[in-house]
DNA sequence: TATGGCTGCCC
DNA sequence: ATTCTGC
DNA sequence: GCAGAATGGGCAGCCATA
């Protein structure tokens, strides 16, 4: 028998709908009493997606969390990280090894279909999930497969993640397909989306852990079955109820920030209730927090109206990698990314040198700082490229051939106690009470704290002359603390690149174009730019583009660029075949982009011979500004100014 | 065994 | 990383 | 201002394949 996956509608699947108003967890569920509780898989992310604002994504995901309190925790972990995209904590490593090309070579298999069709109509309908979802299956099956369960879809993800070694891509493709065979609705969309790292339902963590939130406010767990109360807010006005929620949330969130780790969260949350919730999970050395993060800034004038009369430091923005290093009571060190992955075994060379540079007093701590790569020898700051070669996983002391410097900026955690509900001023007190420096090894972030314009704007201009980015700027006092849930964006970042009319601007010739996915399909969604060379008379490329758009500004260039489509690249563009576009284009337009540095590129052709013989210069960070129509072509920057921007300015990679 | 493509993670 | 958009 | 989703360069590590 022949199966078919394809179902267009998802309405008229099933009855049950946990959005609809009046939905009821326990009558209007999609499981009756006696039977042993599964959830669908397609009930846990399918509905989702049919709601317009992220408020109703949240209204209309926590009726599932609440049916999933009621019955079993385990699948409300599932459906959590299903929804999340995450396999489990960051800091334990998995993933699934996946991506596009692997995706569609699973998809092509599974449907019997040319490779070169599936990734065609993927380009046109800009989502491979959408392919999957309406191409027939070509397995042909002896009984129909089981439906697919939340617990039973997070478990084969996992499968995918743990396999390694030989033909390990291959099982990987043969368990893709068992789903694709079992999938109904719209499931196969969110399987290849979940595996291709792209969920796109507009609800990411923050709106989950609203919705966890809501959830166990208005229906507390372990009531039993069936529940006394359903909606704990009954009688509330409406603004009350919102307060109320929010402020439940805030908790769930804060500890979220200090224990990222639904494992572990989920079921004391169940057990314990939001109230106790950061009684049992705390801050805890040997767990990474999420990191504070910064907001850009337009210049001096825009920090000060910011911080308005509170006091601020400035401290240097450097140029390397964060690591959030945990000293345990044991003794033990480990190093943290800025996306909570474990990376202790990249920094022995840190590792050994904590002995030396904390003080006795320090029996346990978190630090937050930055690892820059350091020449001994010149005993200076090396680019971030640099640092990008160091070997990352199981790195011995002895063959490590770019040395680190770390720059401690803050404190987080000292001998048992959290500091994050402490303003910066303490922090840094402790830290710099609790550490000593050592050249070229562990130093503190070089900082003033002056609310002198002209002070600062010199402070960043030595800051760049000191090969860093700019400047990090924190309040010491007012809005002080460390607390990410409250807001996760608390700092400001302060670059020259940012400033308008100030940083590299360079003039580029669009040669190409990239089709648009997700939102932007239909439309370009990023471009090819080049320099042009006067000497060869050529176009070098030397960065794609793809942000610093307008939806206006794509719309625009999709409809000019249209007439000027080329049926293959003029015999005077220089493109490596890794950057080859979707669309060639004649060099008719140029484009001013603003970029935070240069690089030396082993893809890019700008400046190619000038530079080094086999590679040529692209750009850190490049992003659109606008249409130069006062410009022709032959008028774009060319490959020696490229060449000249990346000396003159000592510009790092290069 | 060497190489090249893909992936995930830094920024 | 940067940037834009809807709320 | 937040949250989410578009998109950038470039590296090591891993796997498939020559």
């Amino acid at each position: 028998m022949l199966y078919v996956t394809a179902v267009k509608s998802t309405s008229g699947q099933t009855d049950y709908d946990p959005s609809r108003s009046g939905y009821h967890p326990v009558d209007h569920a999609c499981w009756k009493q006696g039977q042993k509780y599964v959830k669908p898989y397609y009930t846990c992310i399918t509905h989702i997606s049919c709601h317009t604002s992220d408020r109703k994504k949240i209204d209309g995901w926590f009726p599932v969390v609440v049916e999933l309190i009621l019955h079993t925790s385990y699948d409300l972990l599932c459906c959590v990280y299903l929804c999340l995209n995450q396999l489990g904590p960051a800091y334990l490593g998995m993933e699934l090894g996946v991506g596009e090309t692997v995706l569609m070579k699973a998809v092509a298999q599974a449907t019997g279909r040319q490779l070169d069709k599936i990734k065609a109509e993927a380009q046109e309908k800009g989502d491979l999930g959408l392919v999957a979802e309406s191409s027939r299956s070509n397995q042909r099956m002896m009984f129909q497969p089981a439906s697919l369960t939340a617990g039973g879809v997070f478990r084969k993800l996992k499968e995918i993640a743990s396999m390694s070694g030989n033909s390990a891509m291959n099982k990987k493709i043969d368990i893709i397909k068992g789903l694709f065979v079992a999938c109904r609705f719209s499931e196969a969309r969110y399987i290849v989306r979940s595996l291709a790292g792209k969920l796109r339902i507009g609800l990411a963590e923050q709106s989950i852990l609203s919705a966890l939130s809501q959830a166990v406010c208005l229906t507390p767990p372990g009531q039993g079955f069936p529940p006394a109360v359903i909606d704990a807010g009954k009688g509330m006005s409406a603004e009350s109820r919102r307060a109320w929620i929010e402020e439940k949330s805030l908790i769930l969130k804060q500890t979220y920030c200090e224990m990222p780790n639904y494992d572990v969260l989920i079921p004391v949350l169940l057990k314990e209730g939001i109230d106790q919730l950061p009684n049992h999970c705390k801050l805890t050395p040997g767990v990474p927090l999420r990191p504070m993060l910064a907001h850009p800034t337009k210049g001096v004038g825009e920090v000060m109206k910011k911080f308005d009369e509170a006091a601020f430091t400035c401290e240097y923005k450097y140029d390397g990698e964060r690591a959030q290093i945990h000293i345990l009571e044991s003794g033990e060190v480990r190093i943290f990314s800025r996306n909570q992955e474990d990376n202790t075994s990249k920094y022995p060379d840190i590792i050994s040198r904590i002995p030396k540079v904390k003080k006795d007093s320090v029996v346990s701590c978190v630090l937050d700082s930055e690892a820059v790569a350091w020449d001994r020898e010149k005993k200076q700051i090396q680019p971030f490229q640099v640092l990008t070669t160091r070997k990352r996983k199981d790195v011995d002391a002895s063959e490590i051939k770019v040395q680190v410097c770390v720059y401690a900026f803050d404190l987080l955690y000292l001998n048992g106690e959290s500091l994050v509900r402490q303003p910066l001023c303490r922090r840094r007190a402790l830290l710099k009470e609790s550490f000593s420096e050592v050249e070229g090894e562990f130093l503190f972030a070089r900082s003033i704290d002056s609310d002198n314009t002209d002070t600062i704007a010199e402070f960043l201009e030595q800051s760049v002359r000191d090969s860093c980015e700019g400047l990090m700027v924190k309040t010491l006092e007012k809005d002080a603390t460390y607390e990410i849930a409250k807001r996760s964006h608390n700092w400001l970042k302060l670059k020259k690149d940012y400033l308008e009319g100030v940083g590299d601007t360079v003039d580029l010739c669009v040669i190409g174009a990239y089709l648009g996915k997700g939102k932007r399909t239909g439309t370009y969604g990023g471009f090819l730019l080049a320099c042009y060379d006067d000497e060869n008379e050529e176009f070098q490329s030397v960065c794609k583009i793809g942000t610093g758009f307008k939806d206006e500004d794509l719309e625009q260039h999709y409809k000019f660029l249209k007439d000027h489509i080329l049926p293959k690249p003029r015999a005077y563009y220089r493109v490596d075949q890794s950057a080859e576009p979707d669309v060639w284009l004649d060099a008719v337009q140029v484009w001013e982009v603003k970029c935070a540095d240069l690089s030396l590129s082993p893809v890019y052709k700008a400046a190619m011979g000038l530079v080094d013989p086999e590679k040529g210069i692209s750009l850190r960070f490049p992003r659109f500004l606008r249409i130069r129509d006062d410009k022709k072509p032959e008028d774009a920057t060319t490959g020696a100014q490229v060449y000249a921007l990346s000396y003159t300015t000592k510009k790092q990679g290069v």
